[in-house]
RNA sequence: GGUCCCUUCGUCUAUCGGUUAGGACAUCAGAUUUUCAAUCUGGGGAGAGGGGUUCGACUCCCCUAGGGACUGCCA
């Protein structure tokens, strides 16, 4: 039987420049990647965009790794440094410029803006008057860039997976630079001959880059090199439609943690936004992987909807392990600086499965937690000592009597407890829920009384009530 | 200015020529009620505008409008 033809495996790849922070945006470009790599089982590999040596910095490198590792997107391999390629970088340069596909531009700052200005009033992109002439001796060790030869006329077409076939027109394209004058190399350059090396079969990658698409496309020709497939991905907006920026709130991948959400949440919501699986919204990630296919990239740019991630955090926070979470909430009291119990922990787990349905984040799961890890005596806040009547301290004296021997410490058994006890004194809970609530919590939220116990557990709800009908008004 | 991309409820989206245009979040009303939530039930809410093509258009084509990206010796 003759094997079907064996589909050269996919390989993607992130491509940041360690300038700053990780933003959302290009966190959402991993994603894909690193779903569609999943989902094909090919690679997904990692570069960091290092040339501009300005702005790039060590530790903006870390920041990279650190976000992408939190996110959970593991890349293959060691990830690569474009700085470090410098040299193929060049060699591609020269041999553009051996073929005559690239040529040395001797225009200075001043006349290339100039040339630049009459072009545009001549309806066409810049195009170099050095592209037909040869440097003579005047211009010999004289500082130039080098620039692309970009054909003045015909059709540079792009075939991008989710926006079609998109033509751009080879006279607006201007002759642009791939050296610059202190011969280091530039983007597009550095781009393509990297994607090429590292054998990347799918570049995907943030709308902002569609018309480097076709510059690419031109250098990838002008190489004799094969034109990946490109997918470019619409673009994340702020809440009012346009770029993110700070007033947005978060923009960074740190930022997210920071926020208490879960990795697997933004994972998920990530995906969610310009991406779908029919009327799926909540998922696994091994969901997303089997479901992920860049052809069902939408087109339209999306706004960030935090009360969407809260509902999604939400879920996943439900369905994550309660020590897990325990850990991540005492992260979030210790950033705070709250002081805790020796046995934080534990009462930690108590109280987290407890409450988490109420979460949204996890500083709100840490929020609900709180009222059960403060230390006896409390410090009850004055709404609850107005509820502290005498005939409502007695009531609870002999409530504290029942639940010593309360046998069933579940939230459901002393619901139960609860409401038998309201009947057999005649009253509603109403009567006795917020002074026990606030007897309990010392004024900080707690959910529901049943649970409120149960997390407490027996003997930390006793001494809580107790030291409360102990203490002198 | 030029080139390119985009446009369905407030938001994210489904629909791939024939649907009462579906779902989720948000919102509103009700239920529950011991706080905040959560939960349950129900409601309102959309094809930017105008031309075509077609028996029939959210869906295909054109124009207009609006939004966005690029137009760096940044990436």
């Amino acid at each position: 039987m003759p094997s079907p033809p064996t589909p050269s495996p996919v390989v993607t790849r992130i491509a940041p420049s360690p300038t700053g922070s990780m933003h959302i945006g290009n966190a959402r470009s991993a994603l894909f990647n690193w779903l569609y790599a999943k989902h094909t089982g090919g690679k997904f590999l990692l570069r960091v965009e290092d040339t501009d040596r300005e702005r790039s910095t060590e530790a903006s490198v870390q920041v990279i790794f650190d976000s992408l590792t939190w996110l959970g997107l593991q890349w293959d391999g060691e990830p690569v440094f474009q700085f470090a390629r410098a040299a193929l970088h060049n060699a591609a340069v020269q041999r553009l410029l051996d073929a005559g596909q690239a040529f040395r531009c001797y225009m200075t700052v001043a006349e290339a803006d100039a040339a630049k200005e009459q072009a545009r009033a001549e309806g066409h992109a810049l195009r170099s008057p050095w592209r037909d002439r040869t440097p003579g001796q005047m211009e010999e060790g004289k500082p130039h860039v080098v620039r692309f030869r970009t054909p003045g006329e015909g059709d540079t077409v792009v075939e991008d997976l989710v926006r079609g076939t998109v033509r751009f027109p080879n006279k607006d394209m201007e002759d642009f630079i791939l050296l610059r004058t202190d011969g280091t190399t530039i983007y597009n350059l550095a781009v393509t001959v990297d994607d090429h090396d590292m054998g990347i079969t799918h570049v995907i990658r943030g709308e902002e880059h569609l018309s480097n698409a076709g510059r690419q496309t031109l250098l990838y020709r002008a190489l004799g090199w094969e034109v990946p497939a490109f997918a470019h991905l619409p673009l994340i907006l702020s809440k009012s439609g346009g770029k993110l920026s700070k007033r947005d709130g978060a923009q960074s991948v740190g930022e997210f943690r920071d926020m208490g959400y879960l990795p697997e949440a933004v994972r998920n919501y990530l995906a969610k936004l310009g991406w779908g699986h029919g009327d799926d919204e909540l998922f696994t990630d091994a969901e997303a992987i089997a479901w992920f296919d860049v052809a069902d990239v939408v087109k339209g740019g999306a706004k960030l909807d935090f009360d969407k991630l809260n509902h999604v955090n939400n879920w996943h926070m439900r369905r994550a392990d309660d020590t897990r979470l325990s850990g991540l909430v005492r992260g979030v009291l210790e950033e705070r600086q709250i002081a805790l119990p020796a046995d934080v922990d534990a009462r930690l787990l108590a109280v987290i499965p407890l409450v988490k349905e109420g979460a949204k984040t996890l500083l709100e799961l840490a929020d609900l937690s709180l009222y059960a890890l403060k230390s006896r005596p409390l410090v009850l806040d004055e709404k609850t000592l107005s509820h502290l009547t005498d005939e409502t301290r007695e009531r609870l004296a002999r409530l504290l009597e029942v639940l010593r021997t309360a046998n069933d410490w579940t939230p459901e058994g002393l619901q139960q407890t609860l409401k038998t006890f309201a009947e057999s004194e005649g009253v509603g809970l109403g009567k006795i829920g917020p002074a026990l609530r606030g007897v309990l919590s010392g004024g900080a939220p707690a959910p529901d009384l049943g649970s409120a116990l149960t997390a407490l557990g027996r003997e930390e709800s006793l001494g809580r009530i107790h030291d409360a009908l102990s203490q002198v008004r």
